[in-house]
DNA sequence: TTTATGGAAAACGTTACGTCA
DNA sequence: ATTGACGTAACGTTTTCCATA
């Protein structure tokens, strides 16, 4: 079975299977961006934002860099708190429980942002090349159409006479160059197989 | 063993507030 | 002083997971 391997260089990204390392790599832990004022201690009537739903208008506190900080760290270590780790960091930074798993809930979908956003990027570099992959192909197809050359003899080792020749033609549904070859076994059984070399497609894909 | 059910947690989409240019 | 863009805390709804009957 003919397979054919290419290879191919995604500018920008050294190379995949999976993720490229580029992406991969990345420290999603970051905060994107993320700045801000010194928020000294504008912080918490605890009680009154509560609320729950009472149509009290909902009080928006900014967090401490201190605040942002532990939780930062906290979010390295595990994506998702237990209930009980949740109770202490809570306690720990003097929020509700509630405020700490907001602040998660929000934390994991800016990652999950973030890394689409990486993999959008990645994905369009990805289309690019085989584009451009493509275009070689099929210039390379048509040199080939063009320059007419016979087919080559074959010489059955059996009769010791010329094989017909194999075929090399476009399969007009999906564009791959098909080989077509017609073989003589000696019990007189005509057998045709067609060899699909897929040219244009056999790129190895990789596993996002 | 398989299926139905209910609760908890996570994911998702949206709103509202604070800040800055 | 006003406005629009942006980041993000907070919330409501949907989906997923898991234990139990």
């Amino acid at each position: 079975m003919a397979s054919l391997e290419l290879t191919m260089s995604v500018p920008g990204f050294s190379s995949y299977p999976s993720l490229p390392s580029s992406v991969r790599d990345l420290d999603m832990n970051q905060v994107p961006s993320g700045q801000g004022p010194d928020q000294e201690e504008i912080l918490e009537d605890e009680e009154d934002s509560s609320n729950g739903s009472g149509g009290a208008p909902r009080k928006k506190l900014r967090l401490t860099k201190e605040q942002s900080r532990l939780l930062e760290e906290s979010f390295r270590q595990h994506h998702t708190l237990n209930p009980r780790q949740k109770e202490a960091l809570a306690l720990q930074l003097k929020l509700r429980p509630r405020q700490v798993e907001v602040w998660f809930q929000n934390r994991r979908a800016r990652s999950k942002l973030k890394q689409t956003e990486m993999e959008c990027e990645y994905l369009k570099r990805w289309f690019g090349s085989l584009t451009e992959q493509n275009r070689r192909l099929q210039r390379e197809v048509e040199e080939l159409r063009a320059m007419k050359v016979g087919p080559p003899t074959v010489m059955s080792p059996h009769t010791c006479e010329p094989l017909p020749a194999s075929t090399l033609t476009m399969c007009p549904c999906c564009e791959r160059v098909t080989t077509t070859a017609t073989i003589t076994v000696p019990t007189q059984t005509k057998v045709s197989a067609a060899a699909n070399t897929a040219l244009s497609s056999e790129v190895a894909t990789p596993a996002l």
